[in-house]
DNA sequence: CTGTTAGCGCCTTCAC
DNA sequence: GTGAAGGCGCTAACAG
């Protein structure tokens, strides 16, 4: 493997002006400039990342951190932050905490060890009530998962808007008695639980909520529960895809037709709530968006690392499907 | 942040000994150990892996990089791949290729730069085609995709005889006429072709085949036309998940009744396999032991570069469902 | 504009 | 059993 002092010798200059012309540096005269590329070309010159990482103390890395790789939510948003760090010469190194605070706090350690430039973090419930920026040595910006009082940079959902306008909506369309089945574990959850008693609230409805594990087979026994119950609701919500998926599978075993019996709604337009029949009333995401703009949060803060805490809210968007439609006449 | 020498001058002895203490060098006398211990523990001590990899020239790290990390085949093969990865001390750096060419061999040579000690790949099909071990300065481990004259190590599912029983089951229950919609960018779209076209070809049957780009809107549209075709197929079968949907899709807007007017069947036993009315009779793929069994092949594969060639191959599992219903009386 | 040189933090012979 | 010292390959400060 050819190293930076062979370069320089086939070109006749010295190591300085190899390491110029590499970064790109100003003050480097043309001719040199060419015979130093050149000579890289020629000895197929790679530069030794680890030599390099040492020497400048930097490594241009960034950490992702997500709860559950399996759900497309994170899936998508992962997509969005590789595409962008790319772009902007940036490795990534992926990690899958599975909900679990030791993972998370292990993995968070590992970002430490290799002193990465930044981080972006979906957090555990634990660890997002003490957040605090300031106990990392590097940039951290949450996605997905931000409490009301957090001061931190955050990219994430309007969720109690968002689940305000999904349960307005079943209102609207004449439904009475919403259950809403939303994940124990994750500051979304919570906060979709939030929108969800306040649009009950508002209207004068009494509510029936039931916090779960963010699983599929959790929520299909709490729905099942909730079915088996006099009266029968008029409608069981999800506040993520996975739950809407357990609820799925509970109204089959249930038996219940959809609308007719039950109407069903939730968070996630995953592939599948178009394809099953009826469609399934759900909040779509922007998750690509929402990745892309928390890389760029992070590049920002990476840049500017005194500039003010800001947080970027995107907006939910309500598909209407038949899953909700109209009660009664 | 502490280093070496901190913790040297703390515990009173040099740095050699800290050295050995971290690396679990025998040698040490279990007083100093003791000393160095306390030290570490006292500064909060972490060593510095820029200048490690760089005085031991190795990165403890390996590369993934998948063909599309939203088809929830890799992403389930990635979960397994890190598990495995972190429970070894690992890092991963997971890189997603979309399929592009370019895009992988820009991820091969970022493999190359960062030195790292292995590489997980799920090759396209030009790269497929000519991949020699030997041209890569890493070792590497091919996933889901590899040629019955591939020498390379290698994880894949047993592609033709899947395929082979799927088609078999449908001839089985009474279907004749089956359409095969295939993945023309992959190396596994290729080959449950070949099982197809042997299966109909074992029966005396016309096979009826179409090689698509592999997104759901390319298989929508070929599925749209086979569906327009005079006699109707009695079945369409798709070669993964993504393209399984494109077809349910076209069956969708063309109305036709599954199973009674056209049968369905396909790879990847995704959750909406199921939920569907009928469910989809798929073959499942033991995706997260196909990602283990790869990261194990993988660590094999470093720990003696020059054992053998070996080739890993697991069996797809026919999954029954309603789609595939009995033709006929 | 270009070259010389001193480290970045660690591991690992080599002496003792 | 322990310590001193020389790099790993590169960048950047400084001198010319």
């Amino acid at each position: 493997m050819a190293q930076i002092k062979d370069v320089a010798q086939q070109a006749g200059v010295s190591v300085a002006s190899v390491s110029r012309v590499m970064a790109g540096h100003p003050g480097v005269s043309e001719a040199t400039r060419q015979r130093v590329l050149a000579a890289i070309e020629a000895l197929d010159y790679r530069p030794d990342l680890a030599a390099r990482r040492l020497r400048s103390r930097r490594t241009d890395t960034i950490g992702l951190i997500v709860s559950d790789i399996r759900n497309p939510f994170f899936t998508e948003v992962s997509r969005a932050v590789e595409d962008v760090a790319y772009q902007h010469q940036l490795r990534v190194i992926l990690c899958n905490a599975d909900e679990d605070p030791e993972k998370e706090a292990l993995y968070l350690e590992l970002m430490r060890d290799e002193n990465v430039s930044g981080v972006i973090l979906s957090p555990t419930l634990p660890r997002l009530a003490r957040f605090r920026p300031n106990d990392y040595s590097f940039p951290v910006v949450l996605v997905d998962r931000c409490d009301r009082d957090t001061v931190a940079d955050a990219v994430v959902l309007d969720n109690v808007d968002s689940a305000y306008r999904l349960i307005a909506h079943l209102i609207e369309q004449n439904h009475r008695r919403i259950a809403f089945v939303y994940g124990a574990t994750s500051a979304t959850g919570r906060q979709r639980q939030e929108g969800y008693v306040t649009a009950m609230a508002t209207h004068g409805l009494e509510t029936l909520a039931r916090a779960v594990p963010a699983t599929v087979e959790a929520a299909r026994a709490v729905a099942g529960e909730l079915v088996g119950r006099q009266p029968l609701p008029d409608a069981l919500v999800a506040s993520n895809g996975l739950i809407l998926l357990g609820l799925v599978e509970a109204l089959r075993e249930a038996r219940l037709r959809v609308p007719e019996q039950i109407a069903l709604a939730g968070f996630d337009n995953l592939p599948w709530t178009r394809l099953v029949e009826p469609g399934v009333t759900v909040i779509a995401q922007p998750t690509y968006d929402l990745g892309q703009a928390t890389i760029e949060l992070l590049l920002q803060r990476i840049a500017h690392p005194t500039q003010s805490v800001r947080r970027v809210v995107m907006r939910g968007e309500l598909i209407e499907r038949g899953s909700s439609a109209r009660r009664g006449g």
